[in-house]
DNA sequence: GAGCACTGC
């Protein structure tokens, strides 16, 4: 009762009129009112971020549920939150709060509720009609994020059917989707037709100008590093005040440019005197995400008077992180991209051009303080020629295994059929729907299993999800837990870029995998991780083993999590337990391969290992393994993830005996696509089902060997997909030593 | 014999 009356007689005070939403401010509550769905579009500095939400607030449209706004990313949901809590008057977690993983700031006033895309999607799982919310605000929809697609998709199906999906809600949820100009029409024919607002922006002009250095054909790395540092020079040496902002693709490039530059600015004797000051020196920061957080804090410092900023960034400075002052940005056209590749279902690290409405990012954030301009360093040529329109969705490039098997724990059976507003091929969706087959979350009719329903309650792939509820089932989760959380982040080991420190690092790491007993690198995370955890000085013992202290708090973080979560669903009563005896090590490792058996390798010829999983892609034991040098000695592996270089290579590996997976093996290739298809859509009819049943019985009586299926695998040898990249890759290197024999 | 962007639960 208490915040009725606060709200109705309480004026909100502070209330930004000047921005270019407010004039709107009326319309856009009635619009709300008026229709179930609503686009919302407009460019950076509209306000409609942290206004929208206020506007339908006073609207009182709290008073039937709390009103929910999605961001992709964690670090905009706290500072949105915390804005619009002191625009409102409110302590944060009170009236407004934020819900990100690891971080729930909200209590049972809170009715304004920032929370990243991911969060909603966790609350659909328990709450399938949204009861608690009376709007979802979806912001940032052009960036296109996994979830965010999934929750246009679900959101879209529970409004617009009428009652079944509606159960449970009083009044129907109404939905705003925000997104920057661009394909505003086709978010608006997905939602049936509803109306599109559009609210002016804020931002400066920004004069693009193309280069003509780099066209059609030069994406080698060394070219454009060398022409960005150029332009960079040339803008600093010719034009007035203002920091510069220069975009690569990785870690190495920029420290190569970077380099570059220390070494040419210092040459350069420069002074330039106009209006408001004089530019005498340039000041160079790197900028990436996996650098020491403190010193990327350096890069949001103001430059000494007389002195110009230049940071060469990823694309972490694109929409992650906002650095003030940036006049200029020199663009080299390139990003580096996850694509996932299911002809061979591996994930391979590609440079591959931005996309138009990439670089129109890129340029805009040149304009947020003032004017600004952008120097692109490809040629127009290359912008028709080699650049796409937009991005493909990140639905279109990724391994949808998770995605799929929390549709079908919503009850979304046909996963084919449902509204995508970009589908995602149809192999993508099968090779989701086979994975998940063969790791038990769902049976052969497409349904969820008791397993499914365990394993979609953990934020982590269904492989590595069921190798835990195995462990927990036998009793060994503590083995299992640490390496599932360091396995989920981002890589522990530092290995520095120069020689000496880089062999100081690697002798660390041995000493490591010996004191773990050496047999495996899955050991080796659980071992670290006890080390750290058990240590008086983690951060000490991090930085004396060349561990990466940030990476390891997280996985605490993670662990913890994780843990909880085993320990809610161990309470419910039909939790699976089994016995068994034998030494942990084996228990292990045996838990492994129920959940890893699907990345199943055996050895061929000399180091060549060959994959199990229906490919038969030929690879090998990356170096920073523990195993590696020892193959010989080994026949079976598995492994957590591939990494596509120069070769195909095997990460974080285990060596296994064959009669561990012999049983497991046959469902590598037991489901053929036309099954598949047909579950896919959930057409299955018990004549279907017969037919299958009595093919595989066929199967086994004509007495296929588990043998006979190994020497059928390793003949495909079906890796054409990654050889192209591999392709790709020995032709940059090609061209690269080639320009160095001159 | 090593060549990994970013984000999220």
């Amino acid at each position: 009762m208490s915040k009725i009356t606060k709200w109705d007689s309480m004026e909100v005070l502070h209330e930004s009129k000047n921005l270019p939403i407010y004039p709107h401010k009326a319309k856009l509550q009635r619009a709300v009112k008026d229709n179930s769905f609503l686009v919302v579009t407009g460019e950076t500095g509209s306000g409609k971020t942290t206004q929208l939400p206020q506007y339908l607030h006073q609207a009182g449209f709290w008073r039937d549920g709390k009103i929910g706004v999605t961001q992709p990313r964690r670090v905009a949901a706290i500072t949105v939150a915390q804005r619009v809590s002191e625009e409102m008057h409110c302590s944060l977690g009170r009236e407004v709060g934020y819900q990100v993983r690891f971080d729930d700031c909200t209590s049972e006033d809170t009715v304004v509720k920032y929370m990243t895309d991911g969060c909603l999607l966790r609350e659909i799982l328990t709450d399938p009609v949204l009861s608690q919310y009376s709007v979802i605000i979806l912001d940032e929809v052009h960036e296109r994020s996994l979830n965010t697609d999934i929750l246009l998709g679900l959101l879209k199906q529970t409004v617009s059917s009428t009652d079944e999906a509606c159960k449970g809600r009083s009044l129907p949820l109404k939905v705003v989707v925000m997104s920057a100009t661009l394909e505003t029409d086709k978010l608006s024919v997905f939602l049936g037709g509803c109306p599109v607002f559009t609210i002016p922006g804020r931002s400066f002009p920004v004069i693009c100008r193309f280069g003509c250095a780099i066209g059609e054909k030069d994406t080698e790395s060394t070219v454009y590093v060398k022409e960005v540092v150029k332009m960079a020079l040339d803008v600093h040496t010719g034009e007035p005040a203002g920091d510069i902002l220069v975009f690569l693709t990785g870690q190495s490039e920029i420290e190569k440019a970077c380099d570059i530059l220390y070494e040419k600015a210092e040459s350069i004797d420069y002074r330039y005197d106009v209006q408001d000051g004089k530019v005498e020196g340039l000041l160079i920061l790197p900028l990436y995400g996996s650098m020491p957080t403190d010193q990327q804090k350096q890069i949001f410092q103001p430059p000494p008077p007389g002195i110009r900023k230049c940071v060469v960034a990823t694309n972490i400075a694109a929409t992650s992180l906002t650095i003030n002052g940036i006049k200029y940005i020199v663009d080299s056209g390139f990003v580096k991209q996850l694509n996932h590749n299911s002809r061979v279902s591996m994930d391979i690290l590609e440079v591959v051009p931005i996309s138009k409405s990439e670089a129109q990012q890129r340029a805009g954030r040149a304009g947020r303080t003032s004017p600004g301009k952008c120097f692109r360093i490809y040629n127009q040529e290359f912008w028709e020629k080699c650049m796409p329109d937009y991005t493909v969705p990140e639905i279109q490039r990724t391994s949808l295994t998770s995605v799929i098997l929390t549709l079908k724990c919503l009850g979304v059976h046909d996963v084919i059929r449902f509204p995508y507003l970009d589908r995602p091929e149809e192999r993508f969706i099968m090779e989701a729907l086979k994975q998940l087959y063969q790791c038990d979350a769902i049976d052969r009719r497409g349904k969820v299993t008791a397993l499914g329903e365990l394993m979609v309650e953990f934020p982590l792939p269904p492989g590595l999800t069921r190798a835990l509820l195995q462990a927990a089932s036998l009793g060994c989760e503590d083995l299992l837990l640490p390496v599932a959380a360091m396995l989920s982040v981002e890589n522990i080991f530092i290995r520095p870029g120069h020689p000496e420190k880089q062999k100081e690092a690697d002798k660390k790491h041995r000493l490591l995998a010996e004191q773990a007993g050496g047999c495996n690198d899955f050991t080796i995370l659980l071992s670290v991780f006890e080390k750290c955890k058990a240590s008086d000085h983690p951060s000490a013992w991090c930085k004396n083993h060349f561990i990466h202290w940030r990476a390891l708090k997280s996985a605490f973080s993670v662990e913890t999590q994780l843990r909880e979560i085993l320990v809610r669903l161990q309470k419910k009563r039909d939790f699976p337990m089994e016995k068994f005896d034998g030494n942990k090590s084996e228990l292990f490792r045996r838990c492994l391969c129920t959940g890893y058996f699907t990345n199943v390798a055996r050895r061929s010829v000399g180091k060549v290992f060959c994959t199990m999983d229906g490919h038969g892609s030929m690879v090998h034991i990356h170096p920073s393994s523990t195993l590696f040098d020892q193959e010989a000695q080994l026949d079976w592996v598995i492994f957590h993830d591939v990494l596509v270089t120069s070769r195909v290579y095997l990460r974080t590996v285990c060596p296994i005996r064959y009669d561990w997976v012999k049983d497991l093996l046959p469902k590598l290739h037991e489901v053929d696509v036309y099954e598949l298809s047909s579950v896919a859509r959930q057409e299955v009819t018990d004549e279907e089902m017969a037919k299958w049943d009595s093919k595989e019985s066929a199967k086994r009586q004509a007495g296929v060997s588990v043998e006979e299926t190994i020497k059928k695998m390793e003949k495909r040898n079906d890796e054409s997909s990654v050889t192209d990249a591999r392709a790709r890759y020995q032709q940059r290197k090609l061209e690269r030593q080639q320009r160095k024999a001159p």
